[in-house]
DNA sequence: CTAGGGTTAG
């Protein structure tokens, strides 16, 4: 068997994720003596980190620390951060720095600021930035936009923007990352004004351009501009991935234009929780609890994992409609959202407040006071004490389950009492 | 094609 046919073995796993597969080529490779192939070598760093084996990859790169091959460094560095292992990424490149042939390269960079956007180190990233400027490496259009999404992430939006205007070139995704940058600062209509301008500099939008754009209308609720872009790349033939799909069912959805909505839903070949959601939230701003566990049904039925947002429309919408509809809501339900909670903290998630506020209403409806009980004790083990909708929805629980001392029991009294009287007004106007 | 940047719900 010779390197080629390897590789291409290999290339096979990483996308099938065959750990089996892939650990037998790695022992074919050493059994033919081939473990200082630097391309066979890349392909099963990547392979194991496609199956999450880090440290397997660790290994390899390590046997080969000192082959001299700046990529097979570069290509580590892109596989942390790619994983969000941002720590390991900056740990890499200090290693880098103090190698004594190697030099950090304009592959080099990416990754890096990748890593001090997802950690927030924005101190560490104007660093970067001036060795970037002396270096001339900034010249480089991908380390450039690294640059803007580096100061986007780290919410220093105008820095981000001044690296833009000084571009001396450009491309369809630097201009993506700078209208990215005002989206996500919360400028939408800045956001289509640079989307007007890329078209203007004669920059083709593709499908990454679209979501975007399609979600800045879904913010501005403006549905007339939302409905005139999707016309135009309908007519276009702009390639519709799901991302773009999600975004529009999304627009439609929260511009309350349900047919449309459900339209391009119905349309999409592979549905993806984003747009299950979407349109799940649609239909739960417009009072539909019954399409809502409609589409919750027909989701769990097509195998799509519900997510916490799924459980928190759904929950919503249940409990919006609890007297008026009352058993659309199976028992079951309430069971899957308590299993949902189970199955994230056995995968290592951490929950985090909206975790809480999904959960603690299931438990309140079951009447399920231990498993309340326990996650009493995640939310004071995850700091979130003092936030009043956790303690609000914990406050519920316990009141429902007829745990009134516990609710009492709770800390921060002087919130509590706030939330006891909010708490018995809303029963109060349940009762009628 | 072989090492790098940009996207959706809450």
């Amino acid at each position: 068997m010779d390197t080629t046919k390897l590789l291409s073995l290999l290339r096979t796993s990483i996308s099938s994720k065959s750990l089996l597969k892939g650990k037998l080529i790695h022992q074919k490779v050493v059994t033919l003596g081939l473990q200082n192939n630097i391309a066979l070598c890349k392909n099963l760093i990547n392979f194991y980190f496609s199956c999450h084996y880090y440290h397997y990859a660790k290994l390899i790169f390590k046997t080969l620390e000192d082959s001299l091959d700046l990529s097979l460094w570069n290509g580590l560095m892109a596989a942390y951060a790619k994983n969000y292992m941002f720590i390991e990424a900056l740990e890499v490149f200090d290693r880098l720095v103090l190698h004594p042939f190697l030099k950090p390269d304009s592959y080099t960079y990416p990754s890096l600021l990748k890593a001090c956007g997802g950690l927030g180190r924005v101190g560490y990233g104007q660093l970067i930035h001036t060795q970037l400027i002396r270096t001339g490496f900034v010249l480089d259009v991908v380390v450039a936009s690294s640059l803007v999404g580096m100061y986007a992430k780290c919410k220093r939006f105008d820095y981000g923007i001044k690296v833009f205007d000084e571009m001396s070139e450009r491309d369809v995704a630097s201009w993506n990352t700078v209208i990215s940058c005002y989206y996500q600062e919360g400028q939408a209509e800045k956001a289509l004004e640079l989307f007007g301008k890329m078209r203007d500099s004669g920059f083709e939008p593709n499908s990454v351009t679209l979501t975007m754009v399609i979600s800045s209308c879904a913010r501005l609720l403006d549905l007339e501009r939302g409905k005139e872009i999707h016309e135009k790349f309908v007519k276009e033939g702009i390639a519709f991935d799901s991302y773009v799909g999600s975004a529009l069912v999304d627009m439609y959805g929260k511009c309350g234009c349900l047919e449309m909505a459900r339209e391009v839903f119905d349309q999409m070949p592979v549905k993806n929780v984003v747009a299950w959601n979407a349109l799940i939230a649609g239909y739960s701003s417009k009072c539909d609890s019954k399409s809502c566990i409609e589409l919750f049904r027909r989701m769990n039925e097509e195998g799509v994992k519900p997510t916490l947002t799924t459980m928190s429309c759904i929950l919503m919408s249940c409990s919006r409609s609890a007297k008026l509809e009352h058993g659309y809501v199976t028992v079951g339900d309430y069971f899957k959202a308590l299993a949902l909670y189970g199955d994230m903290k056995e995968s290592g998630v951490k929950p985090d407040a909206i975790t809480f506020t999904s959960v603690l209403p299931a438990c309140s409806q079951l009447a399920a006071l231990e498993k309340g009980k326990e996650i009493h004790k995640y939310i004071a083990e995850s700091e979130l004490e003092t936030n009043e909708i956790v303690m609000g929805a914990l406050l519920d629980m316990y009141a429902k389950c007829g745990a009134v001392d516990e609710a009492f029991r709770l800390e921060n009294p002087l919130s509590i009492s706030t939330m006891w009287f909010s708490h018995r007004k809303r029963l109060l106007e349940e009762d009628g």
